[in-house]
DNA sequence: GTTCTCACA
DNA sequence: TGTGAGAA
């Protein structure tokens, strides 16, 4: 369990560190998820030998991922923002890069929005002329 | 349990 | 954007 939760003693003097078990139980993510976005260069935890060791910083990171990930950001487009996070960048420069990776985000989606009253409009018009077409025929054989 | 790599959708 | 399998 993360100290997120509850802290205890022995917890708060060490250093803390959490494992990819861990995260992936906290965040119900599989390991292999966790792997992944390493790889695409999203995390980079340390190393005790070679398992990984991820401190709270990692974990905020894991945190603003998921978060990206909820408002449909690709990976490499949460990886621009977290790489200025990392860099100690102004708050500034990270939130505009927000900004612009929200405005496309928006764009794509008012577009599907479109598509879909779009649809919508075709199947309420086959709709109507299906019902037309049942009533014209309504006693007939 | 965790690591890596290759294949696969 | 991940998952599955196999080997270490």
């Amino acid at each position: 369990m993360p100290a997120s939760v509850a802290v205890p003693a022995h917890d708060a003097l060490r250093c803390e560190t959490f494992t990819i078990t861990e995260l992936a139980d906290e965040f119900a993510l599989t390991t292999r998820a966790i792997r992944f976005y390493e790889d695409q260069g999203l995390l980079a935890p340390q190393r005790r030998g070679t398992r990984r060791l991820y401190t709270p910083r990692e974990r905020v990171r894991l945190k603003l991922i998921l978060r990206g990930k909820r408002l449909g950001m690709s990976l490499a487009e949460i990886a621009e923002i977290l790489d200025l996070y990392a860099a100690g960048k102004s708050e500034r420069s990270q939130l505009e890069k927000l900004l612009e990776t929200l405005s496309r985000r928006r764009a794509i989606i008012e577009q599907q929005r479109e598509d879909i009253d779009v649809v919508l409009a075709e199947i309420a018009a086959l709709e109507k002329d299906c019902r037309k077409r049942l009533k014209r025929g309504a006693g007939g054989a």
